[in-house]
DNA sequence: ATTTATTTGTACGTATGTATC
DNA sequence: GGATACATACGTACAAATAAA
């Protein structure tokens, strides 16, 4: 023990016993941890001391109390610490990537108008298949101003997040904004999917802000529900 | 005072009269709050109770404390402890809520796992259509621990979110985990929201946790995505 | 189904430490 | 320095929920 602990309260000492053996599995998830009463024994200390670690461990999320049982420790204490608050997570082993279309268009308006490209300039669209173990998942319609495609453009049939690319030419995102809805799937995207029209598919609209505060990006992906997790984790 | 508070404990009673003074600005937000000595004898109770009241008070970001210094209303108490870039938004003029079933329930295996409710206790079990203008827009299936389940009960056909609500018994939430997927509305769905089966639903999967940790709701919200934008900002 | 022992929760009292004013 | 206020820590007793006999 460090001399640095001596002189900090006794709860918080015992506190951070408590959390080297959780750590260490000396205490396992799930598993009781001993009683208050032995506990007083075994640190030679108050029961109002043992107390006040348990609470801050229980506030914490790392133990768990019932009245009348024993204190457990947490089955899975808050996972991922370091969580951004959205996670997209596509299930399946061996990912992949299909390119149906790759090129530069003249004719999106829509598209167009949300990279606040003027009318009469390119836009570089690409329009791709997600695949999870030889199986289509998502279905993938995604639009750049025609300088940042070509950047991307060699890779698109590699990985499906082209951005850690875009780092290499130094255009880094500064906002994401996504709109996540749902749509059942036409027949074209049935097709494509191995789906019946109609099916429920996660729709999610995306644009993507540069440093400039400039659209970089705006796509449109449609993912089959069993082959997609949508997360939002709000708090700590 | 109602009788259902007696029978609570005491330290439970006293932070319920202090969340009152609070709201009602008897304590005004910034100012401090009499000395523990002085709660001690106005409430007549020991100093254990009292520091439990505070502290909990504390916990839920209410009160403010400083060794030697006297505790303090916080001046913005969790005013915005909602959206880090998270945005739900229900399109419609008129909103209204409609209940189809509210009462308290024994079987519901997946809910109370999710609740972590044991197997012979009851769970308050909630059923609810949002409207807007009239006309039915979601569908909501919600779980919640018995006694948590009681204090929205009457609350519930007024307001969609009943958590404003909760924080009046101090019951607040620490963390939101929601998945978001999609759904095709089945027959009893499509009924219910006045459109036809198969159509594709936005599906909200939402687990909240109390500042103990404990979970204090599960619910599966389904709404019509023409009438609902789920919308995530990741960055500034 | 009852009882009994164990375990956590609530509540009291007292004393001392330490930061603030 | 002194007075005040919160923080830490000891002790005791009983209540309430649980689990085992």
């Amino acid at each position: 023990m460090s001399s640095h602990q001596r002189k900090m309260p006794l709860y918080v000492q015992i506190k951070n016993k408590m959390i080297h053996n959780v750590n260490e599995e000396i205490w396992p998830p799930g598993e009781s941890i001993p009683s208050e009463s032995q506990l007083m024994a075994q640190y030679n200390v108050s029961r109002t001391t043992i107390r006040q670690a348990v609470r801050d461990l229980v506030q914490a999320g790392i133990l768990e109390t019932r009245r009348g049982a024993p204190t457990k420790v947490r089955q899975q204490p808050q996972e991922n610490m370091e969580n951004p608050g959205v996670i997209h997570h596509e299930l399946g082993e061996e990912m992949a990537v299909k390119i149906l279309r790759a090129e530069n268009r003249l004719p999106h308006y829509f598209a167009k108008s949300q990279l606040h490209i003027s009318e009469d300039e390119e836009v570089y669209v690409l329009e791709r298949l997600r695949l999870a173990d030889q199986k289509p998942i998502a279905f993938q319609q995604l639009f750049m101003p025609k300088d940042i495609g070509e950047k991307v453009h060699d890779k698109a049939e590699v990985d499906f997040d082209l951005f850690p690319h875009l780092g290499r030419y130094n255009i880094h995102y500064s906002t994401i904004k996504e709109n996540v809805s749902a749509s059942n799937a036409t027949r074209y995207e049935a097709d494509l999917l191995g789906i019946t029209p109609g099916e429920a598919l996660i729709d999610i609209e995306r644009i993507t802000l540069g440093m400039d505060q400039q659209p970089i990006e705006y796509s449109r992906t449609k993912y089959l529900p069993a082959s997609f997790h949508y997360r939002i984790e709000i708090g700590s």
